[in-house]
DNA sequence: GCAGCGACGTTCGAATTCGAAGCAGTAGGC
DNA sequence: GCCTACTGCTTCGAATTCGAACGTCGCTGC
């Protein structure tokens, strides 16, 4: 390709991305807050319990969990440290691959959750949704889902020249 | 109040905020190693630069600038040092309040972010727009500014009790 | 089998982040 | 004019974050 067209956004585009930034920023923020005085829990721990909790088994393994919350892997691991040191999480090997490892929400974790969730869904509820439809909040979700699913499936950045590096 | 009516999220509305909190993570983290790359600068920064660009007087006080882009003040604090070191803002005292600081963008701070602006823009077009329509984008803008309104104009959680804090 | 490549998780060091405490400067009541 | 409360910013210490380097394990071709 010679050059991309002007790239450029016109200023609905540019709105729609300022905004979205400063929601999530504002709403992130909030729910920070009340997880520190609820259950002295970051947002990353909370993400991971949630997401734990949700598993069928209870459990997934390190590198999943990190692609999950969209975080790096050495986080995760000082993360995962954090929770099982305070016993809402066990660490094992995983049975069937030896290099990776599983990790498991404890019934204190469980625990914990249960207690934590309620207020942390009023606050969303309350920030999030009280300004929004049930037909928008459908719409909101209708218009995410596909970007997600897109920007999960674009490679990511740096790995073009990975994966043709050999020529 | 009694107690709050069963505060549960149903699944479209669960769905509609984790997607959400799923895409920002993934656009930032994508933003954020192109501006690294670019133009060695972290999000936070680009923020800051993006915003004194488009003020009229290329220059804002510290405090406006935190709660701007959603950051502590001693952080902005460092950040703000940063970008002075690298001579892209110069701060000096207000004018008409000898509290407050006004940071300006220099020559140099403008230079970069015209030189940064682009893939930046191509980053966000690629992946935020990419699966959107003009429509859609227009949707997406109208369902968020009120959202982004009504967690502005919402007492910081914290306010209420600072604020009584004398008994 | 075994050499080489790739994936998984951890350790390490450096940079960033935040809240609490501190230091001015400002506004209002008297 | 002062005293008190409040705002604006910075300093400080502690906690978190990331990428790079590392050790280990699994998979492939031979």
């Amino acid at each position: 390709m010679p050059d991309a067209p002007p790239p450029s956004l016109d200023p609905v585009q540019l709105g729609a991305y300022f905004t979205l930034i400063e929601v999530t920023s504002l709403l992130r923020h909030a729910v920070e807050q009340q997880l520190r005085e609820a259950g002295n829990l970051s947002y990353v721990q909370f993400q991971l319990l949630a997401r734990l909790g949700d598993s069928p088994t209870g459990s997934h393994r390190m590198t999943d969990l990190a692609d999950g919350v969209v975080y790096s892997r050495s986080g995760l691991t000082y993360q995962a440290g954090l929770l099982e040191k305070a016993g809402l999480v066990v660490r094992a090997p995983s049975p069937d691959d030896e290099r990776s490892v599983t990790v498991t929400i404890t019934d204190a974790g469980r625990a914990l959750l249960a207690e934590v969730l309620p207020g942390h869904i009023e606050v969303v509820s309350g920030l999030l949704f009280e300004p929004l439809s049930p037909a928008d909040v459908r719409a909101l979700a209708a218009l995410l889902a596909p970007v997600r699913d897109h920007i999960r499936a674009a490679p990511p950045r740096s790995a073009a020249s990975r994966r043709r590096q050999a020529q």
